[in-house]
DNA sequence: ACAGGCCTGGGACAATTGCCCTAACAACTA
DNA sequence: TAGTTGTTAGGGCAATTGTCCCAGGCCTGT
């Protein structure tokens, strides 16, 4: 098996103990456990446990950007695009009831702990932010995109987190198809202002 | 110093570290030096630290209710009471920016830890939810009483979420006038239909 | 075949964790 | 004064933590 191989092995499974049971609650022995490697072993690979901590928050940032590519390609029109941030709530609907919003619950964590990568786990947000900026912006949205961009933000982590907490998928749904609404309605009040 | 005063600073301390730093990071040592005691004298008030959690979460429950009740004797017109909720965003911006929604950030880690106590503590969520709803349907908003307030929850763990993130009080102040025009408009649009 | 690199398992380390015990103190009762 | 009860300090337990070392196996190129 190849450095990098096994490397990888280990950031997904870090990455994903970390979003199932937390950073701090996570320990070596787990990661260790779940690639079939022994504990003492890890050292090669990672020294610290920061250092993989880093490497999960580096590759989320570059599977983010992928994504976010993807959906520029995908989508012709910025309408589209914003759907397509709406509907992940959807596609991940099991696994944010359960452990709540990635991205969300990481921050917070890292937040609290006063760790030295919060601001990085918290570029994770940015990237979302400043994607959902510019569509809004290219639907006309020029003043307000920054300000349209974060309330949407909000409203996907307050449903993860109300979704996790009472373990509800039917809410997870419901406010998508609540903000669906709102982002049809941002649109025709742009296109027909009613003041 | 009598039993039930030691045991009360106990659980405040207790309370503030779990909010400030999370249960899980939180150790006995830190809570006994907080309450300025000995780690091993701990022992006689509390046998775990479940014990600890669940008298926190029993106090919270406690004074959620009083602060409900508090609201009610206050506020004569529902809408009031709701816009006192919605108010307690900005007296605890601070905190929250600090170390986002007390409530919110409990269950999620709970929930991660796979903890006994985390239904408990999504009752702190349950307290607000009922409340609320009682609030909207004395408003006239029978059928969709539930609806909103569960509307409203998430906008307020959305706002606490990404005011902790970015470390923002000024998203957390727009969001509350958000939530105020949000109120309004519902509100009005009960009174005069116009669909 | 063999040397030298990468990669691995199996430990060992001090520190910290949650948990537990015991001796002694303070305050009240009798 | 003596005894009881509630409260405290300090230490100690096994288990786990993050960190670290090292001898040997697996490759690849010569």
């Amino acid at each position: 098996m190849s450095h990098t191989d096994t490397r990888s092995r280990i950031v997904t499974a870090a990455d994903d103990l970390f979003y199932r049971h937390g950073f701090d609650h996570t320990s070596f022995a787990d990661i260790a456990a779940a690639v079939c490697l022994s504990r003492g072993n890890f050292y090669y690979h990672f020294k610290t446990k920061d250092q993989i901590l880093a490497a999960v928050i580096a590759r989320r940032l570059d599977q983010t950007r992928a994504l976010l590519a993807e959906w520029e390609r995908q989508g012709d029109d910025p309408k589209t695009r914003i759907l397509s941030f709406i509907d992940i709530l959807i596609m991940n609907r099991v696994k944010i009831a359960a452990y709540g919003c990635p991205v969300g619950t990481l921050c917070s964590e890292l937040v609290k702990l006063d760790h030295a990568l919060q601001d990085e786990a918290t570029g994770l947000f940015t990237l979302f932010r400043d994607w959902l900026a510019r569509q809004f912006a290219a639907l006309g949205h020029v003043t307000q995109a920054d300000t349209l961009a974060m309330q949407l933000l909000s409203r996907s982590q307050g449903a993860a987190t109300l979704a996790q907490a009472f373990r509800d998928e039917t809410f997870l749904r419901s406010e998508v198809a609540s903000m669906q609404a709102w982002l049809d309605a941002q649109l025709t009040a742009k296109v027909t202002p009613c003041s």
